[in-house]
RNA sequence: GGCGGCAUAGCCAAGUGGUAAGGCAGCGGUCUGCAAAACCGCCAUUCUCCGGUUCAAAUCCGGAUGCCGCCUCCA
């Protein structure tokens, strides 16, 4: 497949290290506030992007980490009377409900910065050893950037331009506006840990370097994340490990986009951000992940709950099309029919072309496209009584389930089955709504009386009736039902 | 100020040289007591604008305008 690798700024077709195998890493959240619609969208590419490498044939080993200290989980324990620890603990608990409801799996290894402080302390002892870091008067220990050669080669830029806009810190006593911090000495209240040079806590690179060498190797396939850790932290990651190593950290850098809110970028600074459980109180997890792959991973994707609407509405489309054929493939008796060679061919070519929108730098808006001309396929087909009733018929009407069931696999979506999702739907709706659905049940049947004596006008009321609620009724072979319109 | 990205119909969106996927909304038809859903058909001679390269450009090059991002914690 061609993937896109920051490092080069070009597609590249990927090429694993190890024939067979591919190593992952991911930088996971940190600790200190509910997770947000960006968290979101960055934990569902790279969720498509492992199971759309294992459905390759690949063994991936995956490492996604927990940032749990940090100047912002200390100030957040600090509002909430908890300690740092509990505080990381308490939204990594939230991060996983999330994530579950998002159907993003679990890493197959999730390590805690806290738990590799020893692994960073050595390091440390590295990079003083080999002179690539300092250790000032107040007892921080800073990496030297400039003794880096390339440096900046990741994000693009040189270290003339980037001394431009860097600054120091008053309290900081660095050589170089552009070194950053190995090690924090602790200050007064703050969680420390004992270190050669005294009590004090890692900076925020080195956890990466330290987990992703200790659980992966270097150097391992691909390393991802938003792209605003492009710059600093993925460059400052690659200069201190290849300082340590001595050879290439990484071979492709993914970044995803952002998620806007106004043409906006959705962050804490800005604090318009909407965060995952928002999101859940309203629309279906499920909802969410399709839309937040309705765009490429690249592109900046604007957010706005009309989009979600609309998600919703186009989501619904197929798992209605699913419940059809779960429904027709229920029957017990088939008869014998021609074979639907058009319809085959049709269906062949679209399961070629998501193929190739998927190798094609993980273009999942283009292999949705793909997942609607199949919806359209079955639907037009459903139509034809043969070929509901016929055995020909039935075995394509397997074969489209199990085609929307290999790319819900991949995509991690449509794996509820039709009817079931679509009814779950509708309670989320009535509970949203606070509409008590056995009142709705009522009236149908009234109106259903009027129709039978063929009251027109009052089973039209009725419709109008609940037309207002927004609720839209249909009359079908098998009797009426209802949904949100 | 430095560096980078994007601009496609009413809205969302795919498409990096060969004549504009898909979704939502809308319009006509089939079906229906009437509707809804579904199906069939229609819906951008054109891809922000101006130049250029080419037999051929939304796609490449130059310029303009607009929006956004990074350079500081951020997915």
């Amino acid at each position: 497949m061609l993937i896109y690798n920051t490092l080069h700024r070009q597609k590249e077709e990927f090429v694993a290290l190890q024939p067979g195998l591919v190593r992952m890493y991911v930088c996971g959240i940190t600790a200190y506030d509910y997770c947000h619609i960006g968290h979101a969208r960055s934990n569902v590419v790279f969720d498509v992007l492992v199971r759309y490498l294992r459905y390759l044939g690949y063994k991936v080993e995956f490492v996604r980490n927990f940032t749990d200290v940090d100047d912002k989980i200390i100030n957040r324990a600090a509002q909430e009377g908890l300690s740092a620890m509990e505080v990381a603990e308490k939204y990594i608990q939230a991060f996983y409900e999330d994530m579950d409801a998002l159907n993003v799996l679990r890493a197959d290894n999730e390590p805690r910065a806290t738990d590799h402080i020893e692994d960073m302390i050595k390091l440390i002892r590295i990079y003083l050893d080999k002179d690539y870091a300092y250790l000032t008067s107040n007892g921080d220990i800073y990496f030297r950037v400039r003794k880096m050669a390339g440096y900046g080669s990741l994000s693009g830029r040189n270290i003339e331009e980037l001394k431009s806009g860097a600054r120091i810190a008053p309290d900081e006593d660095k050589e170089d506006p552009l070194d950053f911090a190995l090690w924090k000495s602790a200050k007064p209240g703050e969680p420390s840990w004992d270190s050669p040079w005294g009590p004090g806590r890692p900076g925020w690179h080195l956890e990466c370097t330290a987990m992703s060498e200790k659980y992966l190797g270097i150097p391992f396939d691909i390393h991802g994340g938003g792209q605003d850790l492009t710059f600093p932290h993925h460059e400052n990651e690659k200069a201190q490990s290849e300082a340590a190593f001595e050879r290439e950290f990484v071979k492709y850098w993914v970044h995803n986009g952002f998620v806007r809110v106004n043409s906006e970028k959705m962050s804490k600074s800005l604090s318009n951000f909407v965060t995952i459980k928002d999101i859940l109180a309203s629309f279906h997890g499920e909802i969410l992940r399709f839309f937040l792959l309705t765009k490429h991973y690249r592109s900046p994707l604007d957010y706005t709950e009309n989009a979600l609407a609309e998600a919703e509405k186009a989501l619904k489309r197929i798992y209605w099309t699913k419940a059809a054929l779960e429904k027709e493939l229920s029957r017990q008796k088939w008869s014998k029919g021609q074979d639907f060679v058009e319809a085959k061919e049709e269906f062949d070519a679209l399961s070629d072309k998501w193929e190739q929108a998927m190798q094609d730098d993980l273009n999942t808006a283009e292999a949705l496209g793909y997942v609607f001309g199949l919806v359209r396929l079955a639907n037009r087909m459903l139509e034809n009584k043969t070929f509901r009733k016929s055995e020909p018929g039935r075995l394509l009407m397997l074969d489209m389930l199990d085609l929307l069931k290999k790319w819900g696999l991949v995509l991690g979506l449509f794996h509820h089955s039709g009817q079931s999702f679509l009814d779950n739907l509708k309670i989320m709706r009535c509970r949203r709504e606070k509409i008590d659905p056995k009142t709705i049940d009522e009236m149908i049947q009234k109106r259903q009386k009027a129709r039978q004596n063929k009251d027109f006008a009052l089973a039209d009321q009725i419709r109008n009736e609940l037309a207002d609620s927004g609720i839209e009724v249909m009359d079908t072979p098998e009797g009426p039902r209802w949904d949100f319109a």
